[in-house]
This record gives C-alpha cells, sequence and structure tokens, in this order.
RNA sequence: GGGCCCGUGGCCUAGUCUGGAUAAGGCACCGUCCUUCUAAGUCGGUGAUCGUGGGUUCGAAUCCCACCGGGCCCGCCA
C-alpha cells in the first residue's frame, strides 16, 4: 500500500514536472489543520515572479486527474493538498483485512542487537536505571515491528571492581547471613563506608579481583553466585514490566575464553605501556586496557563484546547512560580505526533521572526503586478502579489495577526525550489522567466497548465521511509515517506522542460522532473506523509497553 | 579549564534534525457536560517577550556566534 511519504512523492513529482526548481522540503505534512499536506510556495513565487494562485492553477491541472487528491486551495503563501479520506481509509482497511494488520509493509532481513539495562548486579534496578530497560525494550519492540530480526542483550558485569567489593563485602559483613538480595545490599554499602573510613579495605577488593581473573574456582562460583541472585530480582523487577532480555553475556566468560586476551592481541601494534598497565591512544586520551597487575578494565571486555556482537548482527544498538558517551565514543574509534571492523553501530543515550532530594545512587542507599513505584502505582491504580468500577470482581479489579500500574510507569517514563534529565516526582508518575497510558487505554476500552455492543456489519464503505471520521482516519493514517519516524530517530517517544494525538483524535470523534444509534450505513463505516484505530492503538500500545483492557 | 546534553505559560512536556500560517498538549486554577456508545472522559476560560544578547533570512522556538543557568564526562571505576 501507498504510505504517506508515497504521496507526498508523487506530489512533489507533478509539481517538478512544472516547476522544476521546487524545493523538497517545502512541501511537509501540515500540522496547522489548513491540509493533509503544505507547499510553502515562497521560493516558487519569487523564482518564478508569480502569485500562489497561478501556481496553484498549474498544479492543479497537473495533479487532480490523479483523483487521489481531494482539493488544492490557496492561502497566503501556502498552497494545501487535501487527500481523499474515502481513499486512505479504504487502504487501511484492506490492509487491516488482508493481512491482519495495518501497516504490514516493512520488512528488514537484518539482524539487530539491542543492549539495554546492563545494569550492575550489585542492587535493586532503581528508577533511574529502569529507564533504560523501558527505553530499550521499546526501542527493540519498535524495530521488531519494523520488520528487523531482533535480538535483546544484557551485558552483565561480574568482574568489575563493584561487583568485587560487593563479594568482598559480603564476605567480611554477611557471610553466614542467607544470600539475598537485600542483605547483599546491605553488605554492598557496608563495605562502600568501611572503604571511606579505612582505605585499606580496598585491597581486599584488589584481592578478590586479581583471583577472580586467575579463575579461583572457589571465588568465580561465589561471585557467580552473588550476582546471580541479584539478576534474578533484576530479571523480576524487568518481567513485571513486560520486559525480557533474550541473551545474557558474562562479562568473565570473555576473560576466560580467552577472548580478552584476542583483544589484546589484536591491538598488539596500537598498545603502549605506563607503569605495567596497557593503553591505547584514543584521540587525546589513554584508553587503558588492563592495571598494572594485569586483571582486565572494562573497555577491553567491552571491545571483545562488541567483537561478538559484530559476529552475529549487522546493527549494534547499545542504550547506555550519558555518563557512557565518552566509552561508547571510545569504543566505537578502536572498533572502527585501530581494529578496522565495520559495522552498524549507534547509541542511544539518556540522561539521569534525579530525585527532588537529590540524584540517586546505589551506595548511598538514598534511590526509590522500581519495585516501589510500581508496587505505590499499583496501589494508586486499585483504588482508582475500585471507586469506579464497584461492580466488578476484585480478581479483574486487580488485573486492571495491575495492567493499568504497569502501562503508567512505562509510558510515563517511556514518552520523554531521552535527552532530557528526569525530576522524578511521585505526584507525576502516579498520575492516572491526562497525557498518560490510562489515557489511552481508557480511549482504548470505550472503542472496544462500542464494538461489543455494535451489530457486526460488513457493508461497503461510503465514499463520504463527516469531518469528525476524516480527521481520525488521516490521523490512523499517519501510524506509518509515526512508526518511520521513532525507527530513524531510535526514538521510542516519537511513537508516544503520536499514539497521545490520536487518542485525543479518537476522544474528539467518540464525542461527536455515535456509532450504535447512527443509521445503517453510517454505522457501518464508523464500525470499520473503530476496528482500525483499535488496531492501531494496540499494536502501538504493544511497542511502548502499554497493555490495553478491553474494558476498565 | 575543555567536551557533550538540556533550558518553551506557576509546574511537566511536544515542536528543533528538514526555518514558514494565531507556538501544540498535560498538571494546577475557574467555569461546562453523565435519563445519549465507560466522566481515568468532553467543551470553554486564565496563563508563553520559546534562558539572554547578537547574527543570517522575505520569515527564527528551529540555523550560526557569544554569554548565563542546570546535568553528565574529562579514573590503571563502570
Amino acid at each position: 500500500m501507498l504510505l504517506f511519504n508515497d504521496y507526498r512523492k508523487m506530489i512533489l513529482d507533478g509539481i517538478a514536472a512544472i516547476y522544476s526548481d521546487v524545493r523538497e522540503t517545502d512541501l511537509t505534512l501540515d500540522r496547522s489543520g489548513h491540509g493533509d499536506l503544505t507547499l510553502r510556495a515562497f521560493s516558487l513565487m519569487k523564482s518564478h515572479s508569480v502569485e500562489a494562485g497561478k501556481l496553484a492553477e498549474d498544479i492543479k491541472k497537473e495533479l487532480l486527474p490523479g483523483g487521489y487528491i481531494e482539493s488544492i486551495e490557496v492561502l497566503g503563501g501556502y498552497i494545501n493538498f487535501r487527500l481523499s479520506t474515502a481513499m486512505l481509509m479504504k487502504a487501511i482497511s484492506a490492509e487491516l483485512d488482508g493481512t491482519g494488520r495495518y501497516p504490514d509493509v516493512f520488512q528488514d532481513p537484518e539482524r539487530v542487537s539491542v543492549e539495554h539495562t546492563s545494569t550492575n548486579p550489585t542492587g535493586p534496578i532503581h528508577i533511574g536505571r529502569i529507564r533504560n530497560s523501558i527505553i530499550g525494550d521499546a526501542l527493540a519492540k519498535l524495530l521488531q515491528r519494523y520488520g528487523y530480526r531482533v535480538t535483546t542483550q544484557y551485558f552483565i558485569n561480574d568482574s568489575g571492581r563493584q561487583v568485587a567489593s560487593l563479594y568482598a563485602g559480603y564476605r567480611r559483613f554477611a557471610g553466614n547471613k542467607p544470600l539475598t538480595t537485600e542483605n547483599l545490599l546491605k553488605a554492598y554499602q557496608e563495605m562502600h563506608q568501611e572503604t571511606e573510613r579505612n582505605p585499606d579495605a580496598e585491597k581486599d577488593v584488589d584481592q578478590v579481583l586479581r583471583e577472580y581473573e586467575s579463575g579461583n574456582p572457589q571465588i568465580m562460583d561465589s561471585i557467580r553466585n552473588i550476582c546471580s541472585v541479584i539478576l534474578g530480582s533484576i530479571n523480576s523487577t524487568l518481567e513485571k514490566l513486560g520486559i525480557r532480555i533474550d541473551d545474557y553475556t558474562w562479562e568473565s566468560d570473555f576473560i576466560r575464553n580467552g577472548d580478552v586476551k584476542k583483544v589484546l592481541e589484536q591491538l598488539s601494534e596500537h598498545i603502549r605501556e605506563e607503569d605495567g598497565a596497557l593503553y591505547v591512544q584514543s584521540g587525546d586520551r589513554k584508553m587503558f586496557l588492563t592495571r598494572n597487575d594485569g586483571t582486565s578494565l572494562y573497555f577491553s571486555r567491552d571491545i571483545a563484546y562488541h567483537l561478538y556482537k559484530m559476529e552475529n548482527f549487522d546493527w549494534i544498538i547499545d542504550v547506555l547512560g550519558e555518563n557512557h558517551k565518552e566509552h561508547a565514543r571510545h569504543i566505537k574509534y578502536v572498533m572502527k580505526n585501530l581494529l578496522e571492523k565495520e559495522a552498524r553501530m549507534d547509541f542511544v543515550f539518556y540522561s539521569y533521572v534525579s530525585l527532588e532530594t537529590g540524584k540517586m545512587t546505589t551506595r548511598g542507599g538514598n534511590i526509590v526503586t522500581a519495585d516501589e513505584l510500581i508496587d505505590r502505582a499499583r496501589e494508586e491504580a486499585l483504588s482508582v478502579v475500585k471507586a469506579k468500577r464497584p461492580d466488578l470482581p476484585e480478581d479483574r479489579l486487580q488485573e486492571i489495577a495491575n495492567a493499568v500500574a504497569v502501562s503508567a510507569v512505562r509510558f510515563h517514563i517511556g514518552k520523554l526525550n531521552a535527552n532530557k534529565q528526569m525530576v522524578f516526582k511521585w505526584s507525576e508518575a502516579l498520575s492516572l489522567e491526562g497525557d498518560s497510558a490510562p489515557f489511552i487505554m481508557y480511549s482504548y476500552a470505550r472503542a472496544a466497548s462500542i464494538l461489543r455492543k455494535a451489530q457486526e456489519s460488513r457493508g461497503d464503505l461510503s465514499s463520504h465521511y463527516d469531518e469528525c471520521e476524516s480527521r481520525l482516519i488521516k490521523k490512523m493514517y499517519l501510524y506509518p509515517y509515526a512508526l518511520q519516524e521513532a525507527v530513524f530517530g531510535l526514538k521510542p517517544e516519537v511513537l508516544a506522542n503520536y499514539l497521545l494525538e490520536l487518542t485525543r483524535t479518537f476522544n474528539d470523534f467518540y464525542s461527536t460522532c455515535p456509532v450504535i444509534s447512527a443509521p445503517d450505513e453510517e454505522r457501518n463505516r464508523r464500525i470499520y473506523i473503530l476496528r482500525a484505530y483499535t488496531a492501531i492503538v494496540k499494536d502501538a500500545g504493544t511497542i511502548l509497553g502499554i497493555r490495553m483492557l478491553e474494558e476498565m
């Protein structure tokens, strides 16, 4: 089927046939409500010394016979084009009826790796880190929807200083306590305080690192064990949010299987030494690969990881906190310039989430965990749904509250531009109205409710559409465009904002276009519109982690 | 000190890539609409010199320069 951009291209070609100097960027999607597409005629008026009216007359002669344009009108220096609503609606429903989904045009066989979360297994995941997971998962599902073969990846740091410190802390402070995330976190925080008081404690950590790296089986087992416990709780949090990681890769595996050594060999001609520690020069930075005691550093392990990903994927995407920007730049430099590995590599960075009281640190203990946020959102949702739906049984209320809570949390964090710093506020995070997931879900539930009640009808789509129908159809027609924009920019929030716009447009339709009580012909086509609407909302919701409910 | 990101009504955001029509939403506040398909909704109202100052342009929230404010980075941490 033809997408919005295809029509844009057709119109552009038509104009170029008469006025070859038309600038591509002057024909855009119209957001002002004057048309569907608009041509800014200023430069053509100037270069041809004619009025916009004359341009429009010529363009009409060229384009109107094509049949897909309903009208071409001049307003000021703009020439506005309206596409035929009937044509767009027929295209959408043909696609839906034929393939079961709209759009069904994207297909890209490339294998894509999306690495996200990858948070150190030193404690529960907090609302800052969960931003990584939420962006990453939406991105993965978005690319998947676009047709890519996507695998999500988690790189588990079980061989760095933080984890060694966690282990040393556990041994020192909690050796005989049960192995739980809570006890481990406490020991980690105690160890942090201990090293602040007594720098000698750091030597413990150094010793652990050396033994771990040299393959001391007892320490290896213990650390794996500890990391697995914490990873288990991280995973259960992710699971609540509907996030699944396909591949877990342990950093230490690259040490054990010799890949880190291979990295050093492959880089040998670029490697320099300083006091026994090895580094490569990247721009004006020395990027250290090993410590002077021979133990590996994150940089070399991450190079090994990216080499591994390059062997298995065509496109590598990493979602990282903004503090990793330099690291990422140097990784890219080493891969491309020193190892001469060419692969499509993109990094998506997000800014930090802070609390009103300041920044969060796991070691400092001032964090809001993602579990806490989900729990409180669930309580909030439950009290709302209980008040609104006293007719529903308790277990159904719980289900609804859960779906609302999880969706609200994901949307609240996922709709924001990743570059923006975020100050977390409970009142905003727990809001279930306005620009929120429940706002979208509620509209979906209303549409679903009408579809349940309205009689099945399979009449032909008529050619006349009322304004409220037409606006919704045209917004729906932009769904593939929104998907594309989100994919090209690696910006799931673009889709989130589209979904809000679509919902507002639907609400307008809902309040002005009765369906069930409408005469046959009108009802038929409105049922078609509702089917398309629910399909699109569900589709987009799945990508963003919003769970649509048939009733709420 | 150097580099990257952010700055849009009282608060939170969209729009910035690719310059164009009265700057689009939400929260809060004031008012409206449940005997009509679910009021987690609708409609209307108050409220913005788009951080500041220059520049480019017929036209700047958007591009360029400088400055101010906030975040992140500049480890043999990750």
